[in-house]
Formats: structure tokens, sequence, C-alpha cells
DNA sequence: CAATATGGTTGCTTAAAGAAACCAGATTAG
DNA sequence: CTAATCTGGTTTCTTTAAGCAACCATATTG
């Protein structure tokens, strides 16, 4: 396959999308979004092969989206927890839930329908917002241009 | 390498990972943001391989995410541009953004300012929100359980 | 008419995904 | 104490996709 690599890449997105951007990876973060998951739990609930459970594993732990803990009680037991890094993707994995839900609705399930624990009310679609909280489109947003940081002579 | 394909997975985040889940998907359509893209601004902007980014093109377009746009001024030439599902796409490559400039900054560059076209002022910290726009962690969510559309007697 | 631009397609090579077997350390059952 | 089992892997092999480069067909420009 030889992936093209972006760790090294100028753009932020290219570079998040390296760490959790390929199928898996966002799945196992969602999955452990429920709480603490050992490795059959992972392999289980997805249906991932061994190996590749493995080394998206450890390539989040490496990236610190996730944490091992040894798990004292009957045997050698593990579990995986996000780090902060890791439930800082919480909004990512909400906005591709509500775009799949939207986009490509389930014939046959409802959308997973999640709530405030505090008001039992749905939650919001999340949006991009400006400082007072007020939806922006792409055409709403442009870049501003900054200045470079220290340009090293050249 | 026989990816696993999700298109019936039960679980919508799943299925939008089985659209726009890899590497090579959400670059395009970050690109495709910025305005109309030609092939060639694509494979350059991008520098992906040809064959594959036909691949990811008629995808996209297959599954509505972006539309094929003959544009008559001389000779063969087709932009590519966002559906309305293409645009809805924005809060999670903003999201993605985000998440990548506070965890994984650019040493060398300062992080894509995007800010507001009305106001000038930077855009809010994308966010799972209650219904009054207040924040949610992972923590402050459940799932509340749905009764199930129709059961097909088994 | 030749050169060039555009939007692809075709083959080849390499590397990653998937499946299944194997494995080592600790625990429990007998 | 020994055998079976659980856990979290690793190894091997096959299939498939990614990357590269060459080729191609149409249309335009010089």
């Amino acid at each position: 396959m030889a992936r093209k690599r972006f760790d090294d890449s100028n753009c932020s997105v290219a570079r998040a999308l390296n760490e959790v951007g390929d199928w898996w990876s966002l799945l196992v973060v969602l999955h452990a979004m429920y709480g603490p998951r050992r490795f059959v739990d992972f392999q289980q609930e997805l249906g991932i092969a061994r190996n590749i459970l493995c080394d998206r594993l450890s390539r989040l732990v490496d990236n610190q989206v996730l944490k091992k803990v040894e798990v004292g009680e009957h045997g050698s037991r593990c579990e995986y927890r996000l780090t902060e890094k890791g439930r800082d993707l919480f909004p990512i994995v909400v906005a591709l839930r509500q775009w799949g839900d939207k986009w490509n609705p389930s014939p046959e399930q409802a959308p997973l329908d999640l709530r405030d624990r505090e008001t039992g009310k749905p939650i919001r679609q999340i949006e991009v917002q400006n400082i007072d909280g007020q939806p922006l489109s792409v055409r709403d947003v442009f870049v501003k241009e900054s200045v470079p940081k220290t340009k090293k002579a050249v």
C-alpha cells in the first residue's frame, strides 16, 4: 500500500488524520468512550483482526490518545483508557455520527439518541460557531493570514 | 489489504467513516472547501497519485459528497464542487483541525487562523453542547434507549 | 500541423489489511 | 501438582489497495 505519512505536513488536518484518520483508529477511540476496554472487548465489539488491533492500540498509545493500564485482578489483564487528548476527540466522533445519521440513515435502526445526563434532553447538532455561538457555514469563514513565526535567513 | 466495509454497519460512525474515513477523502473534501477544484488542483495541492485521486473523486461523487461540473471554457474541463452533504462535513474538518492544532502543533508554523467573515473575530472551539449551548463532555452524555422501529417476528 | 493541457486509465511494485495458527505467562479446575 | 483456560499478544500467509510512472484520447493553442 505504501501509505503516505503526514507527520510532517504543515496542515493540521493532515496531521490529525495521521493519528486517527484510518478506519479502525477512530472506531477504537469511539468504543473506548463508552468506558475502559480490554483487548478482547475491542476485538469482539469491532470484529477487527488481532494483529491490526495490536498495531492500532500501540499506535494510539504511542500517540497518547489511549493509555494502557495494568489491572491487577486475576491474571495478566490490562485495559485501555482514553487520555485527555483522546477524550478531546469526542466532538469529532459525535459530529461524524450526526453526519452519518443525517445523510446515511440506517433503514432499520433509529439513530443513537445521545442526551444530556443533566437535563435528559437531546444534544445539539454540532456546528462551527462564531465567538457568540452563532452558526457559521463554510462561506462565513475566512483564513486570516498570520505573520510567520521566525523566518530563518535562507 | 482487503479493507473491511462498513456500509451495512448499524453504527452511523462506521458508515460515515466508510465514505470519508480514509486519509485522502477528507483531505479532498477539505481542499474543495476552499472553492471548486479541478483534477490537477487536487493532484498538485495534495500530492496524491492520479489513480487514487480518480478513485476517490468518483467515490465521493457516487456518495454525493462532491458533484462533477463540466466547465465549458477552453477544452475538456470539469470541476468538482461540494454538495450540501459535502458542505455538512465542515464542522468535522474544523474539529479535526482544532484537535490537530491543540495536540500536535506544528513547530514551525502558526495554526491556521479561521475567522468569522462578519466580525473578523476567531471562531469558537468546536464542542458538544446541550440544547442550551452549554458544553458537554463524554461523561455528561448518555445513550437513551430507543424503542425499536418495527420488529419483524423472528 | 505540432505542441500542450486536461482528465483519465493501465500496468507494475510495494506495503498494509485480514484470517488463522501459534505462543507465553498467569489462573483456575481437578 | 498437572492440565485446561484466559489473556494479550506475535507470526505466517494471502489478498488487496496505495503509489509510481507510463500511456492515451480529446480539445485547444500557437
